[in-house]
DNA sequence: TCATTTCTGAGGAACGTACCTCAAAAATTG
DNA sequence: CAATTTTTGAGGTACGTTCCTCAGAAATGA
């Protein structure tokens, strides 16, 4: 009637309460016969192992960092959000987050925080970064000492990194594109695509499955050179502005990476509001009033707190070396307009319980 | 450094371990004085009680039942999957789930089967129903016994209901009226709904919802009255076709509920595919073949392992008198083209570690 | 065969909390 | 003030697992 524990086990298998337990975490000295014997058991009898019960007996806190670049994004913002509710999520069950930010124009300092980094106080990093030697490097060697490692929102696909936690860059750029060209429905033109920076792995393989769709389905939609901001608002304002008056047959606008707030502004400011079809990527505060003032015609996200709480159980399943379910981490690309806008983030966060 | 026990508490405030249990479970005979005195030594040291530990002293083990309509939808039959794998995970914290099932066209067989749970066997109830008199009777009768029950995936508002757990029919259907919209620019003509039922409260909702946005936003498009299949595919093959062969302008077709083979089909018999813009609800192995050979152009969907994932966590969390996490059970209105199809749900499920 | 290595059994302590009992202390009553 | 009630303290056992030690059994080598 009761659910079988490890004694049930021993006995079943007819064993004593050491051997089950030499087997069930893996450890040496038994022999393969034996093994066998007991996983025969465990299966008859149907046993799930305690997960309560195993972490309380380990009494091992898991100390996670999670490491940001310090830019004032929003994407980033959101995201450290998502990972410090998170955090005091998965407080509950001996896990704790430190979130760490980085300045992201030095990859040096990334690079030493990494290095600094204990494997007896540290069991697990997620880390969004961008995939430059230093970053390989450092993250080569952190695992190398076996610290596990996700990247976080960017892969990391060259350093070994354990699991990446994100949505297919290129997946998402064929879904804006499929959305750009069914939105322009009729029209003929172009369209401009403008990112931060066309270093970013991201950027490159958004707009790469943005050309792909666009050039197969879409022969009405030609899609311009990617204008580059840097982030900065005052350089969106003025290449873009300087390329649309150069360029009448514009139809749609891409917005590869942050930039909703100036597009906007540009746009109210030329009275060219709803004269193009606007794509963009990522649900902030600013993409959030841009689609609902119809300045944003769509947004290709990734939901931020399936985001973090996925990064937390994966490190958690490293650092148990348990294995992850993959379709629960499974992130999805999501595809929000007006009508599908979810509410906004409740700001207050209950800890006791009433 | 490490985090803070319950003898932390007894020893900051000054008070027993007995006293401070008192506190933490609400059990009676503490002074007001000396309750306060025990939550700020826990606001002071930031004590989080561990639920694991909590849990295994309790030796309670949680037995909830899902109750859903023995229909052959595949939504339904997905749902189930979903709820099979959800509860597998959810052993490991002595979570177990009873999925029954219930014949859909006799409601009393449900009312008797949420009469027969009782109290001390059953920790909640999550139920998919349409809220008819007998299963809003039943329901507040089975709350009034003190089980908790949560709606899923339509709402059983009149109830009293703990929680409802799915998206917002409404807005679901708004979502489908812009997609719609949307992808007929620049086209004038009519648009078919058709639907299983419409004494269903889902369908009627989204048929508001969609309606609402056409007739607001779209004036160039026209919603036609909805055919009721039944969910038979005969029935649709025939009234559908009738309908079409009868109304030369429909350039678009919104299924609101099952139905994607039967209407895949018809469209192939009278080679009529890619002639309409078809909008559709719900992921199923249907509609993502649907959707794959482009015979479907967009789906709105709720994630059926969210769905699963979040029953169970609410139901735990009632059981536990823990409030629920309202940021992390909010569902989200996905938006599937064929660009962002999630990859097929694997068969195989991994129990045991590596 | 004996020595050696490899495997197994028995037992116990610990993790943090829940929940129980009994007695002592403190507060409240008449 | 004593009698009563309410509040508190001290100590224990239990939950299911992990992890440790040490001795003894079994398998393996020479």
């Amino acid at each position: 009637m009761t659910r079988p524990t490890v004694n049930d086990i021993a006995r079943e298998a007819g064993v004593s309460l050491a051997t089950v337990d030499r087997v069930l975490n893996a450890r040496p000295g038994v022999r393969e016969k034996t093994i066998l014997a007991v996983h025969q058991a465990i299966d008859r009898l149907g046993y799930v192992r305690d997960l309560a019960a195993a972490n309380l007996a380990r009494s091992r806190s898991y100390r996670m960092v999670a490491l940001l670049p310090d830019s004032d994004s929003q994407f980033v913002q959101t995201l450290a959000d998502a990972l410090t509710e998170a955090a005091a999520l998965a407080a509950a069950s001996r896990t704790e987050l430190d979130l760490l930010r980085y300045p992201p124009e030095d990859m040096h300092i990334l690079a030493a925080r990494l290095a600094e980094l204990r494997p007896d106080e540290t069991a697990g990093v997620a880390l969004m970064a961008p995939e430059t030697p230093i970053v390989r490097d450092a993250v080569r060697a952190l695992r190398g000492r076996g610290i596990p490692l996700v990247a976080l929102g960017s892969d990391l696909p060259n350093t070994g990194r354990d699991h990446f936690v994100g949505i297919d860059s290129h997946a998402a750029g064929r879904t804006a594109g499929v959305l750009m060209g069914r939105f322009c429905r009729g029209l003929k033109g172009r369209v401009l695509p403008i990112a931060d920076s066309m270093l970013l792995r991201d950027s490159i393989e958004r707009r790469r499955g943005f050309d792909e769709v666009l050039q197969a389905d879409f022969p009405d939609l030609d899609a311009m050179p990617t204008l580059e901001t840097h982030g900065a608002p005052d350089v969106l304002h003025r290449i873009v502005g300087a390329r649309l008056a150069a360029t009448p047959d514009v139809v749609g606008l891409y917005l590869l990476g942050s930039g909703h707030r100036a597009l906007a502004a540009l746009l109210r400011d030329r009275g060219l509001l709803g004269r193009f079809v606007v794509i963009g990527h990522e649900l902030t505060p600013h993409s959030r009033s841009a689609l609902r003032s119809g300045h944003l015609d769509a947004v290709i996200a990734q939901n931020p707190g399936h985001l973090a709480r996925s990064a937390l159980r994966v490190l958690r399943a490293k650092a148990d070396r348990q294995p992850i379910d993959e379709g629960q981490e499974q992130l999805r690309i999501e595809v929000v307009i007006r009508e599908n806008l979810p509410p906004e983030p409740a700001e207050d966060c209950q800890i006791r319980a009433a």
